[in-house]
DNA sequence: ATGACTGCAAACTCTTTGCACAACA
DNA sequence: TGTTGTGCAAAGAGTTTGCAGTCAT
């Protein structure tokens, strides 16, 4: 867990290096993700940032969001079921995606494979990042499948 | 390239397995994604179906697409920014995106990482397919965005 | 014959856009 | 003070749902 205050200090200095202006809204929407383990959905950002600005709204999360993943401090994940969700980037991981019921965890991976970076190259892509998904069923939803309607 | 006959074939097989009716749309609609090297997206399967088929409806590419992929015969994949895209199941690879205007390519990839398969199966996920995605800037993005607004 | 599948229309979710006010620099 | 950023409302894209008629088995 990283200190409020050192975070504001890395995210003040990033913005001002990109001519932007430090608001509030981007330091708690920056906190909330970077203080939760957790992937978070806009409205789940939301909810956490409403707490302490109560006017804040969902197009300046997702604004917000965009102008932190441009900066390099936080990633956004697509699972291609329900909402995007966003991260801190700490240290490179895959995500495992239960295809049931939607749950992302995080799982440690080594890093990203050499071989599928330079064939980006290869075929004229400047990579910055890569995202590697794990789908299947979650424990649950495995446990739901062999006794369906427990009622 | 694949014959259409052993398509349809393999597909027949298939959805008689599952209990599952044999219909034209799903002949249609498995070869539209067959087909293609590409990626396709929903509107675009519908697009190539409606040539022989003009009365398919867009719920029933969907629809089709969804028990394709839980047939095992497409995969679908899912970049974070614009449309799903589907894709027959051919060799493992990669795909590569543009964060500017979402192209997506193929890229070759080895296999899936064996670490991150084992950390979704520690993590309690009967893993059974995995997506890697390189993110990053196409040639001609790159290209547009060193000469900004060539008028 | 009968139950699954389709097509239509509409709803729904998530995300983005346009514009007037507020607030950082 | 001059923009950039925000909030509101509304629109937009993509996908899903409900239902009546159709078709595979």
């Amino acid at each position: 867990m990283i200190a409020t205050a050192e975070l504001d200090q890395v995210l003040t200095e990033r913005l001002r290096q990109g001519g932007h202006r430090v608001t509030s809204q981007r330091l708690l929407v920056h906190r909330a993700v970077c203080a939760e383990q957790r992937h978070l959905t806009a409205e789940q950002v939301l909810a956490g940032v409403s707490e302490a600005l109560p006017s804040i709204s969902l197009p300046t999360i997702y604004a917000t969001l965009e102008l932190l993943e441009d900066l390099g401090l936080i990633r956004r994940v697509s699972t291609g079921a329900g909402a995007l969700v966003f991260e801190s980037r700490r240290t490179p991981h895959a995500h495992a995606a239960c295809r049931h019921c939607g749950r992302i965890v995080d799982v440690p991976a080594p890093s990203i494979d050499p071989q599928a970076l330079q064939g980006a190259r290869d075929a004229g892509f400047a990579p910055d990042e890569a995202q590697l998904i794990v789908f299947g069923l979650c424990e649950d939803c495995r446990a739901a499948e062999r006794q369906p309607v427990a009622a």
